[in-house]
DNA sequence: GCTGATCGTCAGTGTGACTGACCATCAGTC
DNA sequence: GACTGATGGTCAGTCACACTGACGATCAGC
């Protein structure tokens, strides 16, 4: 491996930034929700889930925005270690409730701390008031509701 | 398609909002330079060229994180387009001497205003001062030498 | 001149997400 | 109450991307 000290004429690119941050984020928090046997996409799912009664697999799938296909593999994996349930719905019979397992709530209680962790670690060089600032910042170029 | 407002329980996610910033500007970049017939990965390369002199395949690699395998179809497909040229070192022929012809930098010149452009606007959101502490702060996060 | 390492290449593999088609179900219309 | 179009979940097929492993050519050290 010729590991090499990324040139400035991309460290100046944000695209190149975010990119290589997310990566870095990603992989310590794989480290750290492996002995929690899930992975970030299946934790952000049951934290969803946990957010909001009811949902439907579609409906779930519009708020991670992940395609609906996505959403059927998501789910068998969640299902297969019994962190969460399908049943039909009642009142629309196509639609699949999909709910957390008391199981799945109490593991999302722990890899989700383990999340925050990792996330405080990846934010300790910087003060907090700069790590406030980059969350702000970011939300608002994603567009999201700054709380 | 679903289109859904993200869930609080998503946006105040660090690595949610890493992705899904990469990837909204990501987007824009693609549209930005596709009429220059190039993407981001490969102006990325046209850069890291430019800025080095008489970079091997291994070396440009290094510099830009990709797998060696990765960058022989990266520097095959710029090759095809007649913007870089491998020619082999006389001091060491394994290697693959990799540099821009005359229209690869032209067109490095143009799709790097493009991509200036599409990041101006994409800061737009945020006054320029916030704008300078994101970047600065994304760069001590990677680990860059913040210039 | 041997031997082990390095560079570029290619085939094969794996992953992740999408498209398109399908069936079951629903809502609206007649 | 049957027909029609739309919707939700599923699955097979595909595509993009990057990796692993193997290979030939070349180099450096002995």
């Amino acid at each position: 491996m010729t590991r090499d000290t990324p040139p400035e004429v991309l460290t100046s690119r944000l695209g190149y930034l975010l990119k290589h941050a997310y990566l870095r984020l990603n992989e310590e928090s794989s480290r750290a929700l492996a002995p929690h046997g899930i992975d970030g996409r299946e934790l952000a799912v049951l934290a969803v889930l946990d957010a909001h009664d009811e949902l439907s697999q579609l409906e779930a799938a519009g708020k991670l925005s992940v395609d609906r296909t996505t959403m059927v593999a998501l789910v068998d994996a969640l299902e297969g270690k019994e962190l969460v349930e399908r049943r039909r719905s009642p009142h629309d019979r196509r639609k699949n409730i999909v709910q957390l397992t008391p199981a799945g709530r109490s593991r999302l209680r722990d890899a989700e701390s383990a999340r925050q962790e990792v996330e405080r670690r990846f934010l300790a060089p910087l003060s907090s008031t700069d790590a406030t600032h980059l969350v702000r910042a970011l939300q608002s170029l994603v567009g999201a509701p700054s709380s």
